[in-house]
DNA sequence: GCTTTTACAGTAAACGTTTACGTAAGAGCT
DNA sequence: AGCTCTTACGTAAACGTTTACTGTAAAAGC
C-alpha cells in the first residue's frame, strides 16, 4: 500500500466499523475484548498511526502552542524555551518557535501564522506587547500568557521578576559594598521590559543613597555580548571614573569583563561588575559574575504551565512575580578606598 | 458569531460558491473581478482567516517541520536552531522543536508525534542517528536531514563539517606553536558525532608529529561548561603536566579556562587552549577563545534548504562537508621554552 | 413469557478545506 | 444557424477523524 494506514484501512482489516476501532483507539466502552484484540491485531500489521491533523479538525485541538521570541539564539531564550518546551511535552503538546527578531511586522505575520495554524495557546516572551499585538491577540480567541514581559492594555497572565526591584537590590549590593561610582550598561533605551526598569531601579537605588546620577556613567546595549564590550569601552573613554559597573544582562556583563580586562583593568579588584540574568555562562567565566539569579527554565515552565490550564479548563490564571536572587561570585569586591 | 467565520460564511455573505471562494484566495482563475470584490470584501468584514489543519487534511502538507535537539538551551543548538528557523519562516514553513534529551525513548515519542502530526520532513541534529531511529524514520515516508551527524546504516543527507580533520588542524595549531604536552578535554565517551572524531583527530596529530599520546592527558566532558571546569580539575589534578590544552567544544574549553585562571594558571602564558565551536561567547570572554569556527546559522539553514528541496521536489539532495575554519585569538601562544 | 436493560456495534454527519467535474451563457467562427 | 471554445461559476466528493444516533441481540428483571 502507497499511502499510510488509515482508520478505515483497520477497519476493514479487522471486519469492523471505523467507529469501533475509534472507540478501542480512545478505550471508550462499547467492544468486546475479541474485537478489541483484531483491531489491535490490524493496527500493529498495518503499522497504523493516527492522523493528528484529521483529529485536530474535528476536535479544535491541535495539541500545539506557539511561542514568541524576539531572539532564538542566545542562553537567555534557550533556556526560556526548555523550560517551556520540557512540561508541553510532558503534557502532550508541542510547541512551535517563532523568532520575531523583535520585529512588529514579523511579529505580526507570526501571529497570523499561528492562527491559521490553530494553536491552542501562544506564549509571548521578553519583548513588549505592543497595542497592535494586544488586538491581534484578543480577536484570535486563543489563550496567550506572557513571561518575562506584560501588557499595559490587557489583563494577560504574566510570569516575571520584578525588574525594578531586582536592578535595585543590585545597585544597592554594589554601594554596600563601598562603592558610589556606579556605572551601569543598560538594554536597548526605550525598552520597557528589561530596559527602563532595570535603568530606574538602579537610578532609585544611587538617589537612596544619596548617590547623584551621572549621566555619562550609563551606556546602552541590546542585551548581548558584543555590546557589552562596546559599552564598556565608550564608559572607558567617555573619561568618567566609576569602580563598578552593574549591567542589565549577563551577557553584556562578560561582554563588558572582557573588554575591561582587555585594556587591563583587573576584576574584581580595579573594577566590580555585577549581572542580571545568572545564565549558566556565568559560574563558568573568570572571574565568575555576581548577578541576579532569574530562574529562566522554571518560569518557562510556569509560563506553560498557565498556558495549559487556561486551554484546559479555560479558567483564568493569576500571573505570577517570581523571585530573583541575588548571587554573591567573585566579580565585584569591596571598594578598597585609596587610605 | 461564536465561532470563527468559515470559508462557507464567505461564501454565503457573497452568494457565492465555497469553490469560488477558493480560487479567489489561491487567485487561480475563474471568476470575475466584480466576484472577485465581493469576495474579498466579505473577507474583509467577516475576519475570515483560513484554516490551515482543514487545509492540511486535504493536500496532505502542512508546511511544518520538525527539529530535534538532543538539548535545546545552550548556544550551540540555538544558533542552530536560529538559522533553520529563519530559513523555514521565509518559506512559508513552521517549526515544531524537539528536546530528546539525547534519550532513546524520547526520541522514539517524538519521531511519533511528529508523524502524526503530519509535518512535512525532519531535521535531526547533533545526536548519534541510532538504528531504532533509522527504521523509524524510514517507515514514515518523510524526508530527513541530519546536521551535525550522519548515518552509518541509511543514505541520509547530511550537513556537517569534518570533525575529525578540524581536531587534526587545532591540535597541530598547538604543535607549531611549539606545545609538546598537550591535553585534550573531549566530549562524552563514546559520542560517534563529535566525541571519538575529535579525539581521533587530537590522537593522530600527535603521532603525525611524533608525540607520544599520553591517556592520562585525556579528560572527558559532556560538552558543557560545567563539565570542562570538571574536567580540567582533574587533569589538574592528575599530576601529568601540559602546556596546551584541545577541548571539543567552546563551552568546554571556557569551563576549563575558568577553572584554570582559578587555581591562578595564566592563559595564555602558563597555559594555551583552544576550543571548537566558535560560539559568540569566545569572541566575549577574556582572554577571547582561539577556536575552530564552525558556521552553526548558516549550516541550520542549509540543512533546512536540503529539507524543503526534498520536499518540494522530491529530488534526491546531495550531503554537504562544510569547511571548517581556525580562528586565532588570544588563548594561544606559542610555548616559551625556559631557555 | 413478557418487557426492560445492557453490551456491542454500525451509520452517517460533521470538521473546513481543495478540486475534479459539470453546466450554462456568451463569443467567435463558418 | 450550428458548431466549438472559453469564461464563470456551482456541485459534490474527498481528506481522516470523532461522535451522536440507531439498531440488534442477549441478558436481566418481573
Amino acid at each position: 500500500m502507497k499511502n499510510p494506514p488509515t482508520i478505515k484501512d483497520v477497519a476493514k482489516r479487522a471486519n469492523v466499523s471505523v467507529a469501533t476501532v475509534s472507540r478501542v483507539l480512545h478505550n471508550l466502552s462499547g467492544y468486546s475484548s475479541a474485537t478489541k484484540d483484531k483491531i489491535l491485531d490490524a493496527i500493529e500489521e498495518l503499522g497504523y498511526q493516527p492522523n493528528a491533523i484529521a483529529r485536530g479538525l474535528v476536535n479544535k485541538r491541535t495539541q500545539t502552542i506557539g511561542v514568541l521570541f524576539p531572539a532564538v539564539s542566545g542562553y537567555f531564550s534557550s533556556t526560556l524555551l526548555h523550560g517551556i518546551e520540557e512540561y508541553a511535552h510532558s503534557k502532550g503538546f508541542s510547541v512551535i518557535v517563532c523568532n520575531t527578531q523583535d520585529d512588529g511586522k514579523r511579529t505580526m505575520k507570526y501571529l497570523q501564522v499561528l492562527r491559521e495554524k490553530q494553536v491552542d495557546g501562544i506564549i509571548f516572551a521578553s519583548a513588549e506587547v505592543k497595542d497592535e499585538y494586544d488586538q491581534a491577540i484578543s480577536e484570535m480567541r486563543v489563550p496567550v500568557v506572557l513571561v518575562n514581559t506584560f501588557s499595559q492594555k490587557q489583563i494577560i497572565p504574566y510570569v516575571k521578576i520584578d525588574d525594578r526591584l531586582a536592578a535595585y537590590q543590585a545597585t544597592s549590593y554594589l554601594i554596600q559594598n563601598g562603592h558610589r561610582e556606579i556605572a551601569m550598561i543598560s538594554g536597548t533605551v526605550g525598552d520597557r521590559i528589561a530596559g527602563s526598569p532595570r535603568l530606574e531601579g538602579y537610578r532609585q537605588a544611587l538617589e537612596d543613597h544619596g548617590i547623584a546620577c551621572v549621566e555619562s556613567r550609563i551606556a546602552y546595549g541590546t542585551f548581548n555580548m558584543e555590546s557589552g564590550s562596546q559599552a564598556m569601552e565608550r564608559l572607558l573613554e567617555g573619561g568618567v571614573s566609576f569602580t563598578a559597573v552593574f549591567a542589565a544582562s549577563d551577557e553584556m556583563a562578560i561582554g563588558a569583563m572582557g573588554a575591561a580586562m582587555k585594556k587591563g583593568i583587573t576584576i574584581p579588584e580595579e573594577l566590580s561588575v555585577i549581572g542580571f540574568d545568572d545564565l549558566e555562562l556565568s559560574r563558568a567565566v573568570y572571574p565568575s559574575l555576581t548577578t541576579i539569579h532569574q530562574p529562566l527554565a522554571q518560569m518557562g515552565r510556569m509560563a506553560c504551565e498557565k498556558l495549559i490550564a487556561l486551554i484546559d479548563d479555560g479558567e483564568d490564571v493569576a500571573s505570577s512575580m517570581v523571585a530573583h536572587k541575588l548571587i554573591e561570585r567573585e566579580s565585584v569586591s569591596p571598594l578598597h578606598r585609596p587610605s
